[in-house]
DNA sequence: GACATATTTAGAAAAATATCTAAATATCTA
DNA sequence: TAGATATTTAGATATTTTTCTAAATATGTC
């Protein structure tokens, strides 16, 4: 059922800077420089956490031009959803253990 | 809107060991030691998970005796929904920004 | 091609986390 | 009260994570 790499996606989400990242690309994709302005950090940090984003497949990114362009990947939003949801059995009402 | 500490709540979930400890939880509250029979871990670091469990109000504690009871407090559970929705547009299709 | 800009990679240092052993605390039973 | 069991706290160590600087790669412009 989850294909996703369970692990990967919560230790993605443990990091306060990756979470407002991943906010600030809720309004559309952007590219790492802009996402990077919002950020006292270098770009080479910055780069290390969409490493980790990336690798949690939340995000997705594309080449246009000098530009790496990064977006949220929200297919495994949804499992992760479900995985939230799996953990905490009352709330869901999803009937088995 | 959010009561619950973020930060706590997405630091505790990053833990494979936590994430199990919860799971255990589901069927029903358990002493420290029944949960610790799952896990090749001595109980005192079975007891800092706990700790970092509770201080994100993820468990509740109640003493019986010489036990210590643990159990899913799943009122924090629906914000943490309420927060992985939150940072997903698309998935809870609820408008604003 | 040379140079500028955007981003990532490599490697090191600092900070946070997980784990352990040993000791402390709380409760139970005799 | 003494001894046993259950759990936590303290302090140390090992691992992981975050961040930095410097260098490398990719692309665009002149």
């Amino acid at each position: 059922m989850y294909l996703m790499k369970q692990q990967e996606v919560f230790k993605a989400m443990a990091d306060p800077t990756r979470r407002a990242i991943l906010k600030r690309l809720q309004d559309g994709p952007l590219t790492a420089g802009e996402i990077g302005e919002a950020f006292d950090i270098t770009p080479a940090s910055l780069s290390h956490h969409f490493a980790v984003l990336k690798h949690a497949d939340l995000v997705r990114t594309e080449r246009r031009g000098q530009y790496i362009v990064y977006s949220l990947n929200s297919t495994v939003f949804e499992d992760l959803t479900r995985m939230v949801l799996d953990l905490f059995p009352s709330v869901g009402s999803r009937g088995g253990k």
